[in-house]
DNA sequence: TCATTTATGATAGTAATACTATTACAAATG
DNA sequence: CATTTGTAATAGTATTACTATCATAAATGA
């Protein structure tokens, strides 16, 4: 299988799903908006708008004053729907993992092999977005991608994770590698470690990727700048993982 | 060898150097400050007062005037060491690396199994760090441990990554991924990513600790909140990717 | 249809942050 | 003894991250 022939899984669920006019409306957690962004037209914007501004200053450069200036709205309108910033990027975040577990969900239904299922998921995690993708919420897919290998470690590295943690914040993060595992454990059900394996796969897919394209000499990848590369290693790391218990037999 | 064991060799390591009088200071990059912390009591108490301060606030929250506070001088004073809180984390997590690859160093020289070297590695990176713990500038280790664990990707997760790159910010940190890729290849000559296998194992290492202490549905070690597990697991995960190759072939 | 919520806009204001600038003095150095 | 260097004290600024108030327009509901 190929990438292009990925490439189309993905197309095809994108415009399947918006030919039926289903819109990918993932219930967003309560705790992470004071009004619902979704309800309205100003709230869209606020999301739409965000992600571009985000990706563009950075999480650091970013106010609530410069997205009321894009948004042609006030900075006091925007403290209606969300908190702080930080709250506004948890959902930015919350919202991509929603939809990562949707693709996962979606691409490996009805696939008998295990193995095939986690090859799908590791081609939906080093998918390359084209750009001016967007989805049924009018959100630009390449800005956002960017913006969680950048800026969505941030939304956990703080003080107030665990409190963060108690309103659920994290549920669909947890969710997506709730379900990767399950399929890792379907692979290999003796496997010792098959969450840590999903962390793991998950963080590194987007680290590898920011190293490759910011810190090269951190990877292998430096000549081609290419997430098939990334891909691979990837592969090699969880099925390598994923048959130790023969491995380790093997040697002893 | 059990933890004991490599316990005994990081107080070794650490004692037998204050019992000859060295001391560690690493040459730090010059960029990193304006006027050299080590070279003055004011410096170093920044230093010192800095990591617990980062620690106990989080980075969020630290500010150079707390700082001032606390080391009895002027906000003024820190800035003439310190062109804003975001090189001085440059710094601490510069120095951090440049302990770890010392450690590294150290513990594996004179080694001749590179499976050990590997272990020692994987030891260094996992180990419990104990309260009180300082080095020969007098900054607390537990504290130092803490901040790499949650604020140290902060260091390049910023828009200005590609600048701090060409001023040598990270270097410390290539250059402890470049000693582990040697090991591995000297392990593994074959192995395809010995880069990518460092950086993954180093990041892997403070998330999953991270996660373990914070978010441990991510992770498989809920139950005993060990360090050990943790190191197993990497084990498991740098191994079985360095065997790769003959198991690759043996699949297929 | 009219009354009443509700959402937004406009405006103002505040405490804290992240700095910069200036002057001055004391200690170390050459 | 002159000069560099380090630190303190003080002041000041633009920006940030909010909060509060009040007016008005739009949506809703009886």
């Amino acid at each position: 299988m190929t990438i292009d022939d990925y490439n189309t899984i993905q197309n095809h669920s994108f415009y399947y799903l918006c030919r039926m006019q289903w819109q990918l409306h993932p219930k967003m957690n309560e705790k992470l908006y004071l009004r619902d962004p979704e309800q309205s037209d100003i709230g869209r914007k606020i999301l739409k708008h965000g992600v571009t501004l985000i990706r563009e200053l950075g999480f650091e450069g970013f106010t609530f004053k410069k997205l009321s200036e894009v948004t042609k709205t006030t900075e006091a309108t925007i403290y209606r729907y969300f908190e702080n910033k930080h709250r506004l990027l948890a959902y930015i975040v919350a919202w991509y993992w929603y939809w990562l577990d949707f693709q996962v969900m979606f691409n490996t239904h009805n696939v008998e092999s295990a193995e095939k299922k986690i090859k799908t998921v590791i081609d939906i995690l080093t998918w390359q977005i084209e750009s001016g993708q967007t989805t049924g919420n009018d959100i630009n897919m390449e800005d956002l991608h960017e913006i969680i290998k950048t800026e969505s470690s941030k939304v956990y590295l703080t003080k107030h994770v665990s409190e963060d943690n108690q309103a659920q914040i994290f549920k669909p993060y947890k969710d997506l590698c709730g379900r990767i595992s399950s399929i890792f454990l379907e692979y290999s059900p003796d496997y010792t470690y098959p969450r840590s394996l999903s962390s793991t796969l998950v963080e590194t897919a987007h680290s590898q990727d920011f190293f490759m394209l910011n810190l090269p000499s951190l990877t292998d990848f430096s000549e081609a700048k290419s997430l098939v590369k990334v891909k691979e290693f990837l592969e090699s790391l969880v099925f390598s993982s994923l048959a130790l218990p023969a491995v380790a037999a093997s040697k002893r």
